[in-house]
DNA sequence: CGCTAGTCCTGTCTGC
DNA sequence: TGCAGACAGGACTAGC
């Protein structure tokens, strides 16, 4: 699914063509909207002035202090549209019709994804943990959410109130540049290792986001074009191919139920 | 509290 | 070609 930098791509992307007027919010699937504070009726004749992200989700802030978050779950997309076309793909569920020549679709043929309709964006997102790519994620932090946990290190960067925007592919590239098997325990860590896991974090993140992200197979950002940094990816998805590092076969396991990918050699 | 396994969905790929 | 089963980028929960 979409991890920080996707989510940041299509932020960017909507940021381009701000500010946008609603003129409805077309429901077509009751169950992707996960919680209302407002009426949807309210959202008409209102502007979209501000996007903004938080971990994996997106936040479109309107003029008179509403908000629309999206979270994207595995197969979500939120693009633009041309008004005139009117043919929809399969499993578009929320279509924002604007005051514009274009309307916002969102598509998720899976539906992990969803909206919410929020008065107060603090609370929901106080159980979120840093974002990797802010100051304040430093060693020292990552060193305090390590202490004492007995967990492997890959189950940590996947949890969401402790680091948020981190994913499976991500956390995977992390811990190859760092050299770190993804199932250490975390509190297993050394200094030294933690330091080079947060410039990876922070490394392989500010990476995609140059690249627009990483498109395996559903992934689209905001102008429905595929990202471009599945090319760059290290060990992800390259199960038994060379590492880039030393050319060892590439190995992978199942931590967390999670597929996890990482080179035998390199990584200790 | 920390951690694991199961669950929500559909689409795609693999192997028989 | 058909079909069953595994698997997929996430996150919540129940239960130990």
């Amino acid at each position: 699914m979409p991890e920080l930098p996707e989510v940041e791509t299509i932020k960017n992307n909507l940021q381009e063509i701000l500010p946008l007027r609603i003129k409805e919010l077309e429901l077509r699937r009751e169950d992707i909207l996960r919680s209302r504070d407002y009426a949807l009726k309210e959202l008409a004749g209102q502007s979209i002035e501000e996007v903004s992200r938080r971990g994996k989700y997106l936040i479109l802030a309107v003029d008179n202090g509403l908000f629309l978050v999206f979270h994207l779950g595995m197969s979500g997309r939120l693009y633009i549209q041309e008004e005139e076309l009117t043919l929809l793909e399969p499993h578009v569920h929320v279509i924002i019709h604007l005051d514009k020549p274009f309307k916002l679709l969102y598509q998720d043929a899976r539906r992990f994804g969803g909206l919410w309709l929020l008065k107060d964006i603090d609370s929901f997102f106080s159980r979120l943990g840093k974002e990797p790519l802010s100051e304040e994620f430093s060693p020292r932090y990552l060193a305090q959410i390590l202490k004492g946990r007995q967990t492997a290190i890959k189950n940590l960067l996947l949890n969401q109130s402790l680091i948020s925007g981190l994913g499976n592919i991500y956390a995977d590239e992390a811990l190859f540049i760092a050299g770190i098997r993804p199932d250490r325990k975390a509190d297993s860590l050394s200094l030294r290792e933690i330091e080079g896991l947060c410039c990876g974090i922070k490394e392989v993140l500010a990476k995609s986001i140059k690249y627009r992200g990483t498109t395996f197979r559903d992934y689209r950002d905001g102008r429905r074009q595929p990202g471009e940094f599945q090319k760059h990816l290290q060990v992800y998805g390259r199960f038994n191919q060379a590492c880039p590092t030393c050319g060892q076969p590439l190995k992978r396991s199942r931590i967390g139920g999670r597929s996890s990918h990482y080179c035998d050699k390199c990584q200790q």
